[in-house]
DNA sequence: ATGTACAAGATTTTT
DNA sequence: TCTTGTACAT
């Protein structure tokens, strides 16, 4: 049998004359190391060994992990390619091997295994696919084909789509493999989903992933780990060739990740150094990680006998505060549990601060101090203390709006950088609101993190006739375009292609062409059919003869794609024809059409090109890992922020992370930090009344200064336009202050029951009747003022309001005058 | 096969 | 309120 890592060699660049340590201490900044403080020296100069390096936010973490890297290679002790480097985005892998490429120069070129989770995962994954039952040219499904592919199963398996429909199921069978479950780890009939076949469904959906050579997001991961279990000399190749290991955002790693690392981190019996004794050996006999999950330790554990193994020298960054996405799979335990892991780890601390001003870090420090489960780290600066963090609460939240615009416009003026200012909202809904003032203020803004370039239907349908032509049996790519431009093929007749398929077990496109010479179809459909196989044929014969930017033209343009975008008269038809264009000018850099597509399916995001001054808009998530001069948060209500879904599903847990996410927005303000809540607020159309976000309470009072918003200019729609100031302390409990406030303007008549949930009860005022109202009436309302019913369904009513004109409102929230 | 009418659902998102 | 997806008519 062939050496499975033959290849693999072969693929290494060849030795560099003189030895790549000399050419990387040659190629290195002479001072790489200055500039770092002591802490970081340390993370960076601590080889051996595992080191966890507990980063706080601003504290240099990725410089530490680049500068570790020039260093191990300035030293000596590994080549480039023996480095295993992983990162979380395709974005973050490229500053990196940028980074490096700046310390050590064209070293880094040599660094085949610095990358995200992913990109590793396929490259090692094509080594060895026939171990694992797939072929090595497997296409790697993306969240859309996966929940197509999943509509089948569940409707082979003769499910209610309705009850069960695809999409959740897709999201489950990931969640399931991010814990890195496989069908068989899962109980036979328990289980809700699919009337508790939740077990079957997955290996049903498994098994139609394999029938088309195929592998999900999670699969490049999770087959990795059967791969490693199966073939413990493919895992000792591995832990043999990775000498130094390096992760970034561990906090973020999830459970296949941590088994994955975990086997890799592994000593095989080959690295084994006689007479250390005081080496501590990593390997679990046998690990719990999570649900029931056993990590079977693989081909080495049959030298168990052999105690004396030299630790891996894995090295991890993060900040358990910052673990954000404990709702996408991971699991802040890895990082927790750590030293539990790796015996005799070495824990650094970065505490020293560098990107914020002392008031903005006190008022971060003291409200992640709030969460229980932590490491624990004081962050500290030697900066200037700055400007107190602002607290402002507007009347609502287009006065929110208003005012964040109102102020960035004045700093805008005043000379500052737009782009050093940034908006940062809990859900992306918040962001319409300030996308409208802002195209009415004429202020430059980008959204960054909205739907990416690949993710859009034209680049989508454009891939998938490309897909085709390159691999005739990517049934979901055939089926997504075979009807894109309509050609009169509908589901029936695609329903039939797939019965032919499975029957005949060949391709949807070998269906078509099958089906098109028999008598089987209609007419028409035969010849369309046709039509389109001879086409795709065509294309195909031009792969070899016609490079492939030009062929991607053809291939758009005779499909009728291309034209299909251009007969539509819609307002967005030229932006998609534009972002075509774009499609075949990003395939330049790849020698081919395949090369290509296996880059774009790792790789989801596309430089947007000019980088003009502009605000930035985003969630708090995309905000992660960026830093800028001025931050606005608004939002800060109870429901909104903390999320009443965190709290409802996740309780303690979910509100520490919801914390964590605040403390993430806080961090990302280097000079000003502006908060805002507002006190209505449109939830699902409706008005509601909301309540201060008890984070407010969680700052230090020293830090922050309570304002009140700048009312603005627009013409007031009701003479409620102004907000009640609030200044009373911070000591009172939010909810408590919210309470009192809305006592005391009922007592005026103001302010009305307003059902507010605050940790699962409902806290509102008493009075019962409030609920019934007929025709007729005169009411009040605390937005738009005092109105008459004119019709009224079951709770909601229609009011005519004197000023606000005809509105539909919920009965709770007008009331009786 | 395709257009329209209505109901449901509406955090966060990478690969 | 507004978007998205499905049921039904054309």
């Amino acid at each position: 049998m062939a050496d499975p890592l033959k290849n693999v060699l072969d693929d290494l660049p060849a030795p560099v004359p003189g030895g790549i340590a000399a050419r990387a201490r040659a190629a290195a900044a002479p001072d790489y190391l200055s500039g770092l403080n002591k802490e970081q020296i340390d993370a960076v100069e601590t080889l051996d060994g595992p080191v966890l390096v507990l980063a706080g936010a601003g504290t240099g973490k990725t410089r530490v992990l680049t500068t570790r890297i020039a260093h191990i290679l300035a030293t000596g002790r590994a080549r480039p390619s023996e480095i295993l480097s992983v990162t979380f985005t395709n974005k973050a892998a490229r500053e990196m091997k940028d980074r490096v490429g700046r310390m050590v120069g064209e070293a880094v070129e040599g660094m085949p295994w610095l990358g995200t989770f992913h990109s590793i995962g396929v490259k090692i994954l094509r080594r060895h696919a026939e171990l694992v039952d797939l072929k090595s040219d497997f296409t790697i499904l993306d969240t859309d084909d996966q929940i197509r592919l999943m509509k089948q199963v569940i409707q082979a398996a003769d499910i209610d789509e309705k009850r069960w429909p695809a999409r959740l199921f897709a999201a489950i069978v990931d969640n399931w493999k991010n814990r890195g479950l496989t069908p068989s780890d899962l109980p036979a009939g328990d289980g809700a989903f699919g009337d508790g076949r939740g077990r079957e469904l997955y290996a049903a959906y498994q098994q139609r992933l394999k029938t088309l050579n195929a592998v999900d997001f999670g699969d490049l991961l999770l087959e990795n780990l059967r791969l490693f279990r199966t073939h413990s000399d493919v895992l000792a190749r591995y832990q043999d060739r990775f000498r130094y290991m390096l992760v970034d955002e561990y906090q973020d790693t999830n459970v296949a990740q941590y088994l994955w690392l975990r086997l890799l981190a592994q000593r095989p019996a080959s690295s084994v150094i006689p007479g250390r004794s005081e080496a501590a050996n990593p390997e679990p006999s046998d690990t719990e990680a999570g649900s029931g999950f056993r990590v079977r330790s693989s081909g080495a554990s049959r030298n168990d006998h052999e105690n004396l193994r030299k630790p891996a020298n894995i090295a991890c960054v993060g900040d358990d505060d910052q673990s954000i996405y404990g709702w996408r799979g991971a699991e802040i335990d890895n990082i927790l549990r750590f030293e539990k892991d790796f015996p005799g780890a070495k824990v650094v601390r970065l505490e020293r601060n560098y990107r914020s001003t002392g008031h903005i870090l006190a008022a971060a420090s003291h409200l992640i101090s709030f969460n229980q489960g932590r490491l624990g780290k004081t962050l500290h600066t030697e900066g200037e203390p700055g400007e107190k963090v602002a607290v402002t609460g507007a009347w609502d939240s287009e006065e929110e709006a208003r005012s964040i615009a109102g102020e960035i416009e004045t700093m805008g003026r005043a000379g500052h950088k737009l782009s050093e200012i940034a908006i940062l909202v809990r859900a992306s809904f918040q962001m319409r609101e300030f996308e409208d003032r802002f195209v009415t203020l004429g202020l430059p803004y980008r959204v960054i993190g909205g739907p990416r370039f690949y993710e859009r239907a034209e680049i989508r349908d454009a891939l998938a006739y490309f897909r085709s032509v390159c691999s005739q049996t990517d049934d979901l790519a055939f089926e997504r375009i075979v009807n894109v431009p309509k050609r009169g093929i509908g589901d029936a007749t695609v329903q039939i292609l797939h019965d032919y398929g499975r029957a005949h077990r060949v391709s949807l496109m070998e269906s078509a062409r099958a089906l098109s010479a028999t008598e089987e179809l209609k007419p028409k459909v035969r010849q369309t059919l046709r039509d389109l196989v001879a086409s795709f044929d065509r294309w195909r014969t031009q792969l070899d003869q016609i490079s492939h930017t030009e062929l991607a033209e053809v291939i758009l343009d005779e499909s009728g794609y291309t034209g299909m975008w251009q007969a539509e008269r819609s307002a967005d038809a030229s932006g998609r024809l534009e972002n075509l264009k774009e499609l075949v000018r990003s395939m330049e850099q790849f020698e081919n059409m395949r090369g290509f597509l296996e880059h774009i399916s790792l790789v989801m995001d596309v430089e947007s090109g000019e980088q003009q001054d502009a605000v930035n808009l985003m969630t708090l998530h995309a905000a992660k890992g960026l830093e800028f001069d001025t931050v606005f948060l608004p939002g800060w209500e109870e429901g909104l922020f903390p999320h009443q879904r965190a709290l409802d599903d996740q309780g303690r847990a979910g509100l520490e992370e919801e914390r964590r996410l605040a403390h993430v927005g806080l961090t990302r303000a280097k000079k000003r930090l502006r908060i805002y809540f507002a006190i209505n607020r449109r939830i699902h159309g409706l008005w509601n009344t909301t309540v201060p976000s008890r984070f407010l309470d969680e700052l230090p009072e020293a830090h922050v200064d309570v304002r009140e918003a700048a009312s603005g200019f627009s013409e007031p729609r009701s003479r409620f336009d102004r907000v009640e100031p609030f200044s009373s302390g911070y000591g009172t409990p939010g909810w408590q202050r919210a309470q009192a406030r809305k006592e005391n303007n009922n007592e005026r008549g103001r302010f009305v029951k307003t059902p507010v949930t605050i940790e699962g009860t409902v806290v509102g005022t008493s009075d019962a009747s409030a609920a019934q109202f007929s025709r007729g009436e005169r009411v009040f309302h605390q937005k738009f003022g005092y109105g008459l019913v004119t019709d009224v369904d079951g709770t909601k009513l229609t009011v005519d309001f004197d000023k606000a004109g005809q509105k539909r409102v919920v009965g709770n929230f007008v009331e009786r005058v």
